[in-house]
RNA sequence: GAGGUUGUAGCUCAGUUGGUUAGAGCGUCGGAUUGUGGUUCCGAAGGUCGCGGGUUCGAGACCCGUCUUCCUCCCCA
């Protein structure tokens, strides 16, 4: 028991069941991605540190992994930022590389570096691993894969009602009975910062808001009074709680509220295009929603902002993302203006389990097994075995003559649907007992029968 | 990064105010049944009680440290 073994805290091991889920939940997703014209890149698992760091804010920076330097080149380490305190430099020093933290960031750096390859505007999706040093809770991993779908290139709004109808198709599929997309424009919040003489502040203050429906009234203002706000600002933002109702509601009692602000008349016009299109388009199981408190820490965000919440389950949001009009400036590209979303699959993953949406026949990874009565017996076996497996079907010939109780319920918990016997009567008979396992029926058929039947069955 | 919580068999958990040899269910393996599974019955294996230190004649239980679990913040998928 000393040495039991274990794996760092917020990953986890998949099981073939488990892989079995999340292949079909990422072939759902990649489909979807496909038929919306976006194609698949991928990106090392490490970046530089410097392409990472400041990008996510000060909160992000703190969960970005290290890698620590090796060899010779430790002797970087910035003894001098270490005795003055200095910590952050101290651990820069310390390591040139990380793991990344997300994927629209190294997919930034990824445009920049291969502008002259790609034609814009560029429509790229990417399916892989990040990584946070977070504290793991329920739906909350270390290690974590995002779905993202990103278009650079482009200013049109119709990337943000495509994103929207990729969202709604995506989650609808998956079979998830009902899910909020949430939307919001970062122009909007910008604008009401500006009434509010607070423009300087905007992401203290968008930060508190977002908490709403969390900690209630009191308890933003309480967290505004916290962060130092004057008692004028919080009496400006006041109105907007009781901004209630529909979403052309919303956008009516906002036009008046920002009537001073060029920027929130800006957002305001911005969303309501995209919520004009997204009407009269339709969505399938998604309800649209425009909550003028969402905010989103991530500092990136200029336009439209989303996330989309499963109705019914104990989860945080399942996706997010939004458009960025300056990442790629960061790395040198000015004027390209990019918009995405992300696929949190982890956490969808946890709510179609507990929704028990994944189809039953994902736990099958055998379709037909063959008892093994001997060798004799095998071998004959293993020239069907071969024909069955040349029609597509997941078949495998017991590897051993155990007893045939043992076997079957080797086939029991493979949850395999046929068994296959040939033995001595079989054998004296020139037939073989086909067995469907789900029914327990039993019958006498030919080799040639036997094949027709499979080929007919799946 | 802050606060709380948890850890006993592969899994889910009992274990009295500190007292001799730490239990159950499920699962696993074997048998009842030398060719018929998911039901039943019988039996067996499996634990230095997360790890390290301390208090005590004596610690699974009490104290400290550490790691881990889950939760609330922070933040987020």
């Amino acid at each position: 028991m000393a040495q039991k073994p274990a794996i760092p805290k917020g990953t986890r091991d998949f099981l073939p069941t488990e892989v079995a889920k999340r292949n079909y939940m990422f072939a759902t997703i990649k489909e979807v991605f496909r038929r919306y014209g976006y194609a698949p890149i991928e990106t090392p698992s490490f970046e530089l540190s410097s392409t990472l760091l400041g990008k996510y804010g000060e909160e992000g920076d703190r969960l970005i992994f290290r890698i620590l330097n090796s060899g010779e080149k430790m002797r970087k380490a910035d003894l001098d930022a270490l005795a003055q305190d200095n910590l952050p430099r101290f651990a820069n020093s310390l390591a040139e590389k990380a793991l990344r933290y997300d994927l629209t960031v190294p997919f930034a750096r990824f445009v920049v570096q291969h502008q002259n390859d790609l034609t814009f505007p560029f429509k790229r999706y990417q399916i892989q691993p990040v990584w946070r040093a977070d504290r793991p809770q329920h739906g909350r991993y270390q290690e974590f894969t995002q779905c993202d779908v990103d278009v650079v290139g482009s200013d049109s709004l119709l990337n943000e009602v495509e994103l929207i109808q990729i969202f709604d198709e995506v989650l609808t599929k998956l079979g998830l009975p009902g899910f909020s997309i949430q939307l919001n424009n970062r122009k909007i919040l910008s604008g009401i910062a500006e009434v509010c003489g607070e423009a300087a502040r905007i992401v203290d203050m968008t930060v508190a808001i977002d908490k709403l429906d969390k900690i209630g009234e009191d308890g933003v203002i309480a967290e505004l009074e916290q962060k130092g706000f004057s008692a004028a600002s919080i009496e400006k933002i006041k109105p907007l709680f009781a901004f209630e109702g529909s979403n052309a509601d919303k956008l009516t009692l906002l036009r008046s509220y920002l009537a001073d602000s060029e920027v929130g008349q800006k957002g305001l016009d911005e969303l309501s295009e995209v919520l004009e299109h997204v009407n009269a388009l339709g969505l399938k199981r998604g309800q649209l929603v425009f909550d003028l408190t969402l905010a989103r820490g991530l500092n990136y965000y200029t336009g439209a902002i989303f996330e989309v919440k499963a109705h019914d389950v104990k989860m945080g949001s399942i996706c997010g993302g939004g458009r960025y009009d300056d990442l790629t400036a960061l790395f040198g590209l000015k004027g390209l203006s990019g918009v995405g979303i992300s696929f949190g699959a982890d956490r969808i993953y946890d709510v179609m389990t507990e929704l028990e949406l994944f189809p039953k026949e994902l736990d099958r990874t055998l379709d037909v097994l063959f008892v093994n009565f001997g060798s004799e017996e095998g071998k004959y076996c293993l020239k069907l075995l071969q024909q069955v497996r040349n029609l597509g079907l997941a078949a495998e010939l017991y590897p051993s003559a155990a007893k045939l109780q043992k076997q079957l319920k080797y086939a029991n918990d493979r949850n395999v649907s046929y068994v296959v016997m040939i033995g001595a009567e079989e054998a004296a008979a020139g037939t073989l007992s086909f067995k469907n396992m789900e029914t327990g029926a039993q019958e006498q058929l030919s080799s040639a029968d036997f094949l027709t039947k499979c080929g007919q069955l799946f």
